[in-house]
DNA sequence: GAGTGTAGCTAACACCGTTAGCCCGCGCAA
DNA sequence: TTGCGCGGGCTAACGGTGTTAGCTACACTC
């Protein structure tokens, strides 16, 4: 059978990265995970980047499913969110941090992701981009520990929902 | 006279930080701006780490003293963090990314630097935070390039702006 | 059976941060 | 003046990274 080894390799890096950080995951140990030398894996993927993409794709297409099953309501969404981001640290920040390979994503992959929120937003682009920089940055934030450590994160998601609720 | 070549290597590494990147920054580079090879650097930096310590150090208490002198209004105070933000998106995302070495930085540095924000907000931390992750949210969208082409940035810090606004 | 493509391998390159060990020259003390 | 320590430069090297070149062995086809 030998199901691709592209979405074997992917799926390798996602296990190093979630478990260990983006530093562990490196050609030689997907490599090695899959039975081979690290030059072995080039040739079925082309580069790191390359498989980066590919993670993202994944994290982006399931980031985007959990938001869509929060229904398009502000609160849900901020709390789906929240709660997927913080279970997925790495992931998240991989596929957030750096700037999109649109070129290379699945057509409308980013659009599905944003719709629930844009939704939830009655349309209105401008206040579903504050919004969402508002959940990015609350998540972003709480995931670099940059909050003092006696800060009520709840708390300071209610005051964020709270200023958009009205 | 031979001023301090610790904070002599901090310029040059912010120099190269700011003109090409995070990549650029390597000891081997810091060295050769300053005459000198790699290991020699190592007689006065005890790693790149504290370097790059001292980079956050000096970008916090810069970015802080400009956000004072924006006093405290919140729309003066968003306008002044996108555009320092945006005038050093390196050295912004280098202070911002990772976790703060608290321990390593001159006392209260982070205080100061909330503390406009604070006062804006009328010293309800929770909305403090809630509105520095916005600011922090758009920016760091923003500089990862994260919004379509086509957004009207200007709008969605309106929208960001109204809604704190209330 | 000959040939061809796939998929593994080792060796190597250029870079990274970092350490070990050498050596030169300056200031200071006897 | 002689000797000595030490600050501050150096080269060589280690182990890590992504990546390329070039070899080889197996399977499949004609």
């Amino acid at each position: 059978m030998a199901e691709d080894r592209v979405t074997q390799a992917v799926g390798v890096a996602r296990e190093l990265l979630e478990a260990d950080g983006p530093d562990a995951v490196s050609m030689r140990a997907i490599a090695d995970r899959m039975g081979m030398r690290a030059p072995s894996l080039y040739k079925h993927v082309p580069d790191k980047a390359t498989l980066e993409v590919h993670l993202i794709a994944a994290a982006l297409a399931e980031f985007g499913a959990v938001l869509h099953a929060a229904g398009p309501n502000l609160p849900a969404l901020a709390q789906a969110y929240r709660s997927w981001a913080t279970a997925h640290p790495h992931l998240y920040t991989l596929a957030t941090a750096q700037p999109l390979p649109r070129d290379r994503l699945p057509e409308g992959l980013e659009d599905r992701a944003a719709a629930p929120l844009l939704k939830a937003c009655g349309g209105d682009r401008d206040r579903a981009r504050a919004a969402w920089a508002g959940a990015h940055g609350l998540v972003s934030l709480e995931l670099a520990d940059r909050f003092p450590p006696d800060a009520d994160l709840d708390a300071a998601w209610d005051a964020f929902a709270a200023a958009f609720a009205a």
